[in-house]
DNA sequence: TCCTTACTGAGTACGCCGTTCGCAGTAATG
DNA sequence: CATTACTGCGAACGGCGTACTCAGTAAGGA
């Protein structure tokens, strides 16, 4: 089963013979990115992806194997073009900056916090933000398996929070609503749980939490959040 | 558009009038949740649901409005059903207590990573959940906001590393290659990246890392992660 | 009691989806 | 210049979510 001609980056993306493939996987990956970006992940289908190219839809399957490849362009396509961030030689700073980069091309990609999850196949750019990311807290005295501890914590943590972030939001997109009549079809149901009385910290979120209504608590959220995950951190590193 | 006749919990299971309804909300839910775990999420389709409930697949949109409504209901049934952990009074044990059991129950319903994202519409065991873990952190003397980020940060780096460790070997169940296959198509491109020498970290993680070797180390890396996300949470609390 | 009313179950159909097959056209190889 | 190995892609298959429609049924009010 699954006649895999094995991983997508060994193949060549040029054949030996016959006409020169019109497309590029960097093309497709760039139109792919821009169907999920502006219609949603669920949007990118092979003939909508095919009608945006201008080819047909069958046509694409000379490029990838499977739709599962057309994602793996696609991540390693964002980890190439859209993540920044610095490596300036202090640890921290670096793995604040780092997880900043990682969260606002999360936003700009909301489909990459799912998508994005797991090294399965680790494409070249993926790797190269890999070894980049180590190499910040090389030299700290870590055994590599300590390094990996902290790079796999701070990426859940980061992925986690974009996933939160993201999913209140890709509901309201999905559901067609507004953010505003969204929230209208909510209210009752919520105030019917406060209303309970079973939920008295629930009720204090609704009612006493400041947060809900800084614009950008989110934003807030992850910072604060991601000074504790440092804290922590930091209590592994030697002396 | 989406002629919503508001949140599925507000909604009464049984109507005033006509026959009685053959399935309930909770039998459903069950059902979805089964087919979900055996087969993977993408395998609850309404038609094959139906045909495990033993009706029509068009009665199913007698019981919801739309498949994310079944959706819901598995999730707060999991969240009902299947999330263990203890309040003893201690914080740091009993988030600890939460943390785990949130990962076991993710673990047994790998689906619910990604699906349980977001309070989106929080059920009334999601709601009860939230009510109980808040009561864990309730009286050490943080204001509401403050708890909020505790636990937003604590619930990001649960569902981060959940999204990571079943991302590949979901990765492998869609492949349909076993893990040995999988790891097999996987190594020519690793070798290659390694030949290239531009990846000397990344080898060093490939040749000298330990835990890869451990078939514990999923978890490991969880429980160390988890101490040190906790480490962090600790420097909020007051002197 | 019985008619009205409002529901339930579900067959059918529509327009999507990922993917395969087969075939005509084309460029490099020997 | 024949052979070979590719490219683009129309057509088709099976499966998807879900809207429509209609016969059957149970509770409410007369």
């Amino acid at each position: 089963m699954s006649s895999s001609r094995g991983v997508i980056w060994d193949r060549p993306e040029r054949a030996a013979r016959g006409p020169a493939p019109s497309l590029s996987r960097e093309e497709i990956a760039a139109a792919a990115v821009t169907l999920a970006d502006t219609q949603g992940i669920e949007a990118v289908s092979m003939r909508a992806l095919a009608v945006e190219l201008g080819v047909g839809a069958a046509s694409l399957y000379r490029y990838i194997d499977r739709k599962d490849e057309l994602i793996d362009l696609m991540v390693d396509a964002v980890m190439g073009d859209d993540l920044q961030f610095e490596v300036v030689g202090d640890w921290r700073e670096d793995l604040r900056s780092l997880a900043r980069g990682l969260r606002a091309m999360t936003l700009r990609h909301p489909w990459m916090a799912v998508q994005g999850a797991g090294r399965r196949n680790m494409g070249p750019n993926t790797a190269r933000c890999y070894e980049q990311v180590l190499s910040a807290i090389d030299g700290l005295g870590l055994e590599i398996d300590e390094m990996l501890v902290m790079i796999e914590t701070l990426d859940a943590f980061i992925r986690g929070r974009a996933l939160e972030e993201i999913s209140e939001q890709e509901a309201v997109r999905r559901s067609g609503l507004d953010q505003e009549q969204w929230m209208q079809v909510q209210t009752p149901y919520i105030g019917r749980l406060i209303d309970s009385g079973h939920y008295p910290l629930l009720t204090r979120v609704v009612f006493d939490a400041q947060a809900p209504h800084d614009p950008d608590h989110l934003k807030h959220g992850f910072d604060l959040g991601l000074e504790r995950v440092l804290d922590g951190l930091a209590t592994m590193l030697p002396e």
